[in-house]
DNA sequence: TGCCTATCCATTCGTATGAATCTATTCTCC
DNA sequence: GGAGAATAGATTCATACGAATGGATAGGCA
């Protein structure tokens, strides 16, 4: 018998917290992917558009970082919206390696409009639902806790290996 | 001037629970992602392979909900596993379009070796951060609210459009 | 200055992804 | 029991993805 029917390891996934997260995650979202997808903007191009209406223009690199995106997908992202005529892509004048990428008016509107979208739908979700700024503030700590230790491996690793 | 160099949504991130639980994943997952890697298997094939390990034999429908992946992406990435002998797929006695998917004794081994190591992981990184079972509480919580919030809305459709 | 290394971003290229669709099977109701 | 609706899952196909690599620029050092 090929197989087994039997769970070798019960309830591994409800106490795995990246699995908790992804799934938190993906119930919160669904409904505006239904908006991103009327509007014909991809996931990761919806990340670039939000961190740069967010933090302003940035660099390639730091975008990729902001976005949580691998920097390839984010040059073929950028790509897209460039053609769309929603970013713009200009050489940085100290460091011609640097592209700083910033928001068209167009982008910029749009990208209000999506906003504007994700704040209402996740209100209209999260009503009701209480302990959010307690969730958030533990989801921030949680990662900057993790930063942190990957930081001090890095160094490790500097001195050690 | 086409850009704005000023941020116009200031924090919209920040407080956003989705772009928090995602970067809070992957911040987290990181390192599993190497182990993954090495072992050569992908992140959707490995969602299907831990969701068997902990629930057992699974409809590919079930199995897709599961593991938060549409169905045709389960499709294929089950056809991947079951060209290396990790999982058998049959077909059900009662209801000949259900395939019923299960862990070979290899795709189990495997499985427990990269759950063994995932917890490992988790455990190293989590060292030290204090409130764990509680966000994973808050974020169990989170998800089934939604969850019911969305099945009223089903139900008040079918209700009223 | 010239060379070596590091960094930034673009490109290549094979693979994964998933919306739309199709086939097979089951259910419903007359 | 037969027609039509409903459901499970496979398949198609255009596209996105991202690991590996390349080309261009900058920085460090003799």
């Amino acid at each position: 018998m090929p197989g087994c029917s039997t769970a070798l390891t019960p309830d591994f996934l409800d106490r795995y917290l990246p699995y908790l997260l992804r799934k938190a995650d993906q119930t919160l979202s669904a409904p505006f992917y239904a908006v991103l997808a009327r509007a014909g903007v991809a996931r990761s191009e919806w990340r670039l558009l939000s961190v740069l209406q967010d933090l302003g223009d940035l660099r390639v690199a730091d975008l990729a970082v902001a976005a949580l995106s691998p920097q390839p997908t984010v040059t073929h992202a950028l790509r897209r919206l460039e053609d769309r005529g929603l970013v713009t892509k200009t050489v940085d004048g100290d460091d011609r390696r640097q592209r700083v990428v910033a928001l068209t008016p167009a982008g910029s509107t749009l990208t209000s409009a999506l906003i504007a979208d994700a704040t209402l739908l996740e209100g209209e979700a999260l009503a009701g639902a209480d302990g959010l700024e307690e969730l958030a503030q533990r989801l921030r700590g949680l990662t900057s806790f993790l930063e942190s230790l990957a930081a001090t491996a890095v160094d490790d690793e500097v001195w050690v290996g």
